[in-house]
DNA sequence: TCCTCCCGCCAAGCA
DNA sequence: TGCTTGGCGGGAGGA
């Protein structure tokens, strides 16, 4: 009977196009429908296919039937069926671009006022719409959904809605950036491009499922819908089936919009961040399809409201669909919007009017518990997959493990987006430095009260005002200088670094070089221990910093054997590890700090990487280092020959996660910090510290982080499994809250790395000047100060489109259609 | 061949 | 129980 019915639609058209100048139609009685006795026959064919149309064919063609002649029916009927029958009728009919869902939807809003006035409702009869635009019912609801998503309609009754025009659009939008900004959209478009390029590199790789099997059910799609004050969402089944509802996939796909440098947003990427990312589109290919045509959906009403457009992203993999925003600029907004969210939970409408910042957190991320910091629910995925790893790494302790991609991916993703914020908060002072470093003549010279800072390793200096000091430190093998940006504080700990480490002679790779090395890093990731705790966060508690106990935790020589593994030269290290391991934790690991790589840079001499190197020991002779900052400090090498440092690891300090990304903060592991080197004391890094993760949101004002969180000592807890549970994304311990990110594997440094060679941010000798940056990855996740911190410098250069990709930079061409 | 999306089945849930 | 609402995916037109 299928088949029949198909043709029903046909011959619905057909009357359609054949009577266009119909009169009005009123509501008619539903005509009795009639069983076809054989639908094969023709006569008995037509009869089911006339009975089996839509109501407002049966209606016009009862209301034909009474009001005119039967022969015209009968002639009618037999133009139908000679046409059903001939190929002719078939160039007749309305093409499908005719039935789109946005004609439709054109037709739809041309009924209704942009601006109705406030005093004159309009009211929306579904049937009356449906009988007069002369489309099934289903359709309007796509359109009313949609609509209903960007508050122009609410509904009011079963078959009954407001029009409510343009006049909430603004505010909507402005809700919908924010729930978007909040949401981490930007990040999740990020972590779906890099991942889409480890694909593209790596299209067979075994990761792809491991990957997919690491991620958690779906969470992410469940998201709540977005209202606002005054509109109230009355779907009809509201507990049921809201959570995939086109409203809310829609209010998601302007965020994405919203969120996203430049406005473009291709099909696949919002399909992928609808469904969730966690469902390798591989694995559930039905799924992403379903996505896709909703997608079409919501894009063709969107597009008759001209707030989108449809154009073509090219980019090396080819043409993907993709949808430009054309609506109205939605500027950041100055005052909190009042929202009111429905929880996804089912729980009522928040009755009262909350700060969009606290309306966000418990619409998109309902939690139980009383926690101010919830973790997002794509987060709670990749909690997953990080336990994944750390069982897998802690049933074999001794074993190469791979660590899942999206591990790693969200890892590389944390540490740059935070390293990249790092950056962007960097003094004009600090700025100059670069500046300086370039000539080092035009350094001045250190003032007699900085000389304390002669008797530190690498001529650290303590700035009064600044959270790290740089040190140019030459890589001899790159050619490239690096600067280290340490913690004063911290720069004792260098003296005590274990010789056991070394210099690890990476390639010196760009960014583009990533995505390849990548691939074998993966595949040569070696144990990495879970111990970093992670609890609930208590932001208004003391966050004085505190002694913790000992942790329990790889060594750091151990690590930097872990390292070494994946290279060549690291043979020798290895027959070395019985050695390395008999270091007892006392050993103390370098203190975090930025290595920068200083292309221009020059130095008199340059250094140069002995064989000792291979030993863990370089010589760094004959070149004085300086910290710009303070002046010239006249550092003979001899003073450094006793440091062993490993020019390329790069341990980003005072990482500022947003607290729900901390949330992945276990991954990173390994820390191999003892109580000895930690100084809980304030320090003058502190300030800053707190300074930018206030600047940012992350913390409230006045509330005070520890300056040095990698010297923070996490205890080694046996719940540390108990991760899930945890919405909370910093560490508590017994109140104290440090914003903690223990020292992460070597590869993550190597990522950093990379990102950070990219960076065209220490060069002076190259202008600065702004490029057009094709896709902007590093908008703030949150914090509406940061976001031009992150375009631009504080003194006023621009980063370049190198260096604000931290995925390779990918040819991206916009044509529209 | 792939993109686009119409179309209608059918289940959830409301009145 | 009938009706409304809307998720979902088959499959066809179009590029």
């Amino acid at each position: 009977l299928k088949s029949p019915l198909k043709q029903a639609s046909t011959s619905q058209l057909v009357l359609t196009e054949r009577q266009p100048d119909c009169q009005p139609l009123t509501t008619p009685p539903k005509p009795k429908e009639t069983p076809p006795a054989d639908p094969w026959t023709p006569t008995s064919n037509l009869k089911m296919l006339i009975s089996a149309a839509s109501p407002e064919i049966r209606s016009r063609e009862q209301r034909r039937q009474l009001s005119d002649s039967s022969s015209e029916v009968l002639q009618t009927k037999h133009c139908l069926q000679e046409h059903l029958l001939g190929d002719e009728y078939e160039k007749s009919q309305p093409s499908r671009k005719e039935k789109s869902l946005g004609l439709l939807c054109h037709k739809f809003l041309a009924r209704y006022p942009d601006y109705p006035s406030p005093s004159q409702k309009s009211y929306i009869c579904l049937d009356e719409v449906t009988e007069e635009l002369h489309v099934e019912r289903r359709r309007i609801y796509d359109i009313v959904n949609v609509l209903e998503s960007l508050h122009m309609v609410s509904r009011l009754a079963r078959n009954r809605y407001v029009w409510h025009g343009r006049h909430n659009l603004p505010q909507t939008l402005q809700a919908l950036k924010k729930v978007g900004e909040e949401n981490k959209y930007i990040q999740q478009i990020q972590m779906i491009k890099r991942r889409e390029y480890e694909h593209e590199f790596d299209p067979d790789s075994e990761r792809n499922e491991e990957m997919a099997s690491s991620f958690g059910s779906s969470e992410q799609s469940e998201m709540s819908f977005v209202e606002l004050p005054g509109v109230e969402f009355r779907a009809a089944s509201v507990n049921g089936r809201k959570y995939k509802s086109l409203r809310v996939m829609s209010q998601k796909f302007v965020m994405l919009f919203l969120v996203s440098t430049p406005q473009i947003v291709s099909l696949e990427v919002a399909a992928k961040i609808l469904i969730g990312e966690d469902q390798l589109e591989d694995l559930d290919k039905s799924k992403f399809k379903t996505k896709i045509r909703r997608l079409y959906d919501i894009a063709n009403v969107l597009s008759s409201l001209k707030l989108i457009k449809k154009v073509h992203v090219t980019e090396e993999r080819g043409r993907k669909p993709a949808f430009k925003w054309t609506g109205p600029e939605v500027l950041p907004n100055t005052q909190d919007i009042k929202l009111e969210a429905t929880s996804t939970t089912c729980s009522p409408p928040i009755s009262e009017s909350i700060t969009s910042k606290e309306q966000c957190s418990k619409a998109l991320f309902p939690s139980k518990g009383k926690q101010n910091f919830t973790r997002h629910s794509s987060l709670i995925k990749l909690v997953k997959s990080i336990e994944n790893d750390r069982r897998k790494i802690q049933s074999a302790p001794t074993s190469p493990v791979k660590i899942s991609a999206s591990t790693y991916l969200l890892i590389i993703f944390l540490l740059e987006t935070s390293f990249s914020l790092f950056l962007s908060q960097m003094t004009a002072e600090e700025m100059q430095v670069k500046c300086a470093l370039s000539s080092p003549e035009a350094v001045p010279k250190p003032e007699p009260s900085q000389q304390p800072a002669l008797s530190q390793p690498l001529g650290v200096c303590p700035a009064s005002h600044s959270s790290v000091s740089p040190v140019i430190l030459p890589h001899p093998q790159s050619g490239v200088s690096y600067a280290i940006y340490l913690h004063p504080s911290q720069a004792h700990t260098v003296t005590t670094y274990s010789p056991g480490f070394m210099l690890q002679p990476l390639p010196c790779a760009n960014v583009t070089g990533i995505k390849s090395n990548n691939s074998k890093i993966l595949n040569i990731i070696t144990t990495e221990e879970g111990d970093t705790q992670r609890g609930q966060d208590e932001p208004t508690k003391s966050l004085a910093a505190e002694e913790r106990p000992e942790m329990k935790s790889e060594t750091s020589s151990q690590r930097c054997l872990k390292r070494s593994q994946a290279l060549p030269e690291s043979n020798l290290i290895k027959r070395r590890k019985s050695d390395e391991e008999s270091l007892d934790t006392s050993l103390t690991f370098f203190p975090s700090g930025y290595l920068i790589p200083l292309t221009h840079c020059t130095h008199g001499n340059k250094a140069e990487c002995s064989t000792k190197e291979k030993a863990g020991v370089c010589s760094l002779q004959h070149t004085a280092y300086s910290s710009p900052i303070t002046g010239v400090i006249p550092m003979p090498a001899s003073e450094l020959k006793t440091v062993n440092i490993p020019a390329f690891h790069i341990t980003p300090l005072n990482i500022m996660l947003s607290p729900n990304s901390i949330a992945a903060a276990p991954v990173l592991s390994n820390s191999c910090l003892n109580s000895s080197s930690t100084s809980s004391a304030p320090n003058p890094s502190s300030s800053a510290l707190n300074f930018m993760l206030q600047h940012i949101g992350l913390i409230p004002a006045g509330v005070q982080v520890p300056a040095n969180p990698p010297l923070q000592h996490v205890p080694v807890s046996s719940q540390s499994e108990n991760i899930s549970h945890s919405s909370g994304s910093t560490n508590v311990q017994e109140g104290k809250v440090s914003y903690n990110i223990a020292t992460p594997p070597w590869w993550v440094e190597w990522e950093v790395h990379n990102f950070v060679f990219s960076l065209q941010f220490l060069q002076p000798k190259e202008p600065q000047e702004p490029q057009a940056v094709t896709e902007n990855f590093f908008r703030t996740p949150g914090g509406p100060n940061t976001e031009p911190a992150l375009s631009a410098n504080s003194d006023g250069t621009q980063r370049t489109s190198q260096g604000t990709l931290y995925i390779p930079q990918r040819k991206l061409e916009v044509s529209e259609d």
